[in-house]
DNA sequence: CGACCATCTGGACTATTTGTCCAAAATAGA
DNA sequence: TCTATTTTGGACAAATAGTCCAGATGGTCG
């Protein structure tokens, strides 16, 4: 930890560590609790890092990605997946100083693996041997393409070649809901099914996903 | 425990009595064991009784139902529902004596009721509110995970930090069968429900995919 | 105990896939 | 035809997947 001390003196620290510190050694050792600076996109404290973060480390995760600053101060939780595998679910709250103004941004990240993992333990304990007959799983991804643009294609009565860009949307939403683009390798069988290219297909994408970045 | 004078002295239920309170000392008090006398289809002791039968009663809930003499002499677990609607997992097994012969047959009914709701608790805990759009698709994917290295691990008794290469070789075997590595993101994840590196997780896979390299 | 074997590990590295960006071409409309 | 919008191909950048290997680990056997 190199740039320790030029913040070791912040004042913010020493006010938020009470709070932070208790949140952490309730749920240690599965939880990371993490204190940002919101301004400089740097880490100011944390407590049981799960990650190999610091202080004064860059913020990473994206944690502080979109806390639109209209209305509520408290995020998630939400599912964050890290590199080896672990699933966490993260809450994230603006810490606000006596005049209201923002003061800190707080991390809880919690790894649920632990707990799926017992839970998977006790719901299968003893549990009747006979297999679920397994969902069929992701097999029919490629059919399931097929089958949402063939659907639109026959409610509209536009053939693939000339839909609308709204129906693509539409449609795209539609497989964005399935996840079917958790599936490797389903962009771009996508774009060839929309009979599409690759740049416009990432293009509506990211326009879906965006929470309310148009208009 | 059960006793009652005409069958005090039949000499099966001492010889079984110390497995039996093994048993339902163990699984205490969620589960109940019934010794069985084959010949007159009655109860010749119990432990821990769920049911209001005693000793001397005939033996209710067909657990004698089809104990064919072919082969096995361990049957299930499979399911049984009681009147108030806990749901048990059952085990029968015929007892033999020196000779070999059928001398009694036991049966375990373990109560999955609590242990269900301890899963329901744990994997609601913590999980993000927001998520779960629809489960139309399979986004069980991590479930499955759980599921075929859960029933691996529960028919070997084995437990997961100690799996053979053999036995992880077959559970992987099984997911790559269902595609799960055609999802983004699964490989870490596997590996960490297997607790094992990355580096061995694909060196596996690469063993299993391989046409016929070893030898 | 110590050598030995098999396997696992962390980390560096390469390959593939995903996602972004942008100037130019295509298309739709008025 | 002129203009505004959308799409495209292709160049990049970022993220994931997969490979490789030297060293760590763990179990076995004399």
């Amino acid at each position: 930890m190199g740039a320790v001390e030029n913040e070791r003196h912040d004042p913010r620290v020493p006010l938020w560590t009470p709070v932070c510190q208790a949140i952490a050694a309730l749920l240690s050792p599965y939880a990371e609790v993490v204190l940002h600076d919101p301004g400089t996109d740097r880490v100011l404290a944390i407590w049981n890092p799960m990650t190999s973060r610091g202080q004064g480390d860059p913020s990473l995760l994206g944690e502080l990605d979109d806390l639109d600053p209209s209305g509520k101060d408290v995020y998630g939780p939400y599912e964050k997946l890290l590199a080896d595998g672990r699933r966490l679910s993260s809450v994230s709250a603006i810490l606000r100083d006596a005049q209201g103004e923002p003061s800190a941004v707080l991390c809880v990240n919690l790894d649920r693996t632990p707990l799926e993992q017992a839970a998977a333990v006790l719901s299968a304990f003893a549990a009747p041997t006979v297999q679920r007959p397994q969902p069929l799983f992701e097999q029919d991804w490629f059919e399931r393409i097929q089958q949402v643009i063939g659907s639109h294609v026959r409610v509209t009565g536009r053939p693939v070649e000339r839909l609308s860009r709204e129906d693509r949307l539409t449609i795209l939403r539609r497989l964005e809901q399935d996840r079917v683009f958790a599936v490797r390798r389903a962009a771009p069988v996508v774009a060839g099914a929309l009979k599409i290219s690759r740049s416009t297909l990432y293009g509506l994408l990211a326009e879906l996903r965006a929470p309310r970045a148009k208009e």
